[in-house]
DNA sequence: ACAATATCCTGCGAGC
DNA sequence: TGCTCGCAGGATATTG
């Protein structure tokens, strides 16, 4: 599930307790997850140096190290991070196993394997393709109006579609595109050509009002006063009493009130 | 260039 | 009870 705003928290949580502390340990459980590099490079790039700082960039936490290599972590549907003892029990689905000299890890578990780490040199996020090729930060104050609308500009795919395609803007998945659309009250099949000027506006809104409100409430979209009801096909719109209706748009399902967004 | 679809990963629940 | 199937969602590869 992690999308920009769970992302942002997990970021937070390695900064809160994983910065500036020696690795004198790394253990790759699972070899799947590492991409970019083999094993032992991993490892061999990564032990003895220390995490300094942390970014983000879509579903992607950037880590800074004091090397001349940095990581970076996607968290596929799955994934998170624990920081704890490093003699607690280790949880099912651990992948990789950072030690630091103050005998805590920072243990990346994903239950799936649909995300990863990987490593770079010094700054080269780039080199990951998804990232040299995403669109906007939709939170970054130079995304305005005016290049939401340029990137609109003859594109015909559905809405929703393109709220999830990295590409065109960074960070949303299905859950939160589902959120955007409802507060927006848009229809996920709509699609840029038919929208006016208004529509266009609120859809710019919602898009950073919400991710902003969700990082605010700790990325949980159950704090939504009126949020949209996901995976709960035929009950009541929070907002109409209207039922809510199910659809497969890009392959994922979609819920939507049919009688409030238009 | 863009749009749409199939595929991978794993666990779970529905239905037979 | 035990099997298969489909689904969950992020991203990529492939096809149109």
């Amino acid at each position: 599930m992690p999308e920009l705003p769970d992302v942002e928290m997990q970021r937070r949580y390695l900064a809160e307790n994983s910065l500036n502390k020696r690795i004198k340990d790394v253990q790759v459980h699972d070899s799947y997850v590492i991409k970019g590099v083999s094993d032992q490079e991993f490892v061999s790039k990564l032990k003895d140096v220390k995490f300094i700082d942390t970014d983000r960039r879509g579903k992607f936490l950037e880590v800074y190290t004091d090397s001349g290599y940095d990581l970076a972590i996607h968290f596929g549907m799955t994934g998170h991070l624990k920081y704890t003892l490093k003699t607690s029990t280790l949880e099912d689905y651990t992948r990789v196993v950072f030690t630091f000299t103050d005998d805590h890890d920072l243990r990346y578990v994903a239950m799936r394997k649909l995300g990863g780490l990987f490593l770079v040199p010094e700054g080269e996020f780039t080199r990951i393709d998804t990232i040299k090729n995403m669109g906007p930060e939709p939170l970054n104050p130079k995304f305005n109006f005016s290049t939401f609308e340029k990137m609109t500009r003859g594109r015909s795919a559905k809405v929703k579609a393109l709220l999830m395609d990295q590409a065109f803007i960074a960070g949303i998945g299905n859950l939160f595109a589902d959120e955007i659309l409802f507060q927006a009250e848009i229809r996920p099949d709509r699609r840029f050509s038919e929208f006016d000027e208004e529509e266009l506006k609120k859809l710019f809104d919602e898009i950073k009002r919400v991710l902003h409100k969700a990082i605010q409430n700790k990325a949980r979209i159950q704090d939504f006063e009126d949020f949209a009801p996901h995976r709960r096909e035929g009950e009541d719109c929070p907002r109409c009493g209207y039922k809510i209706h199910a659809t497969k748009i890009s392959g994922r399902t979609s819920y939507y009130c049919e009688k409030c967004q238009k």
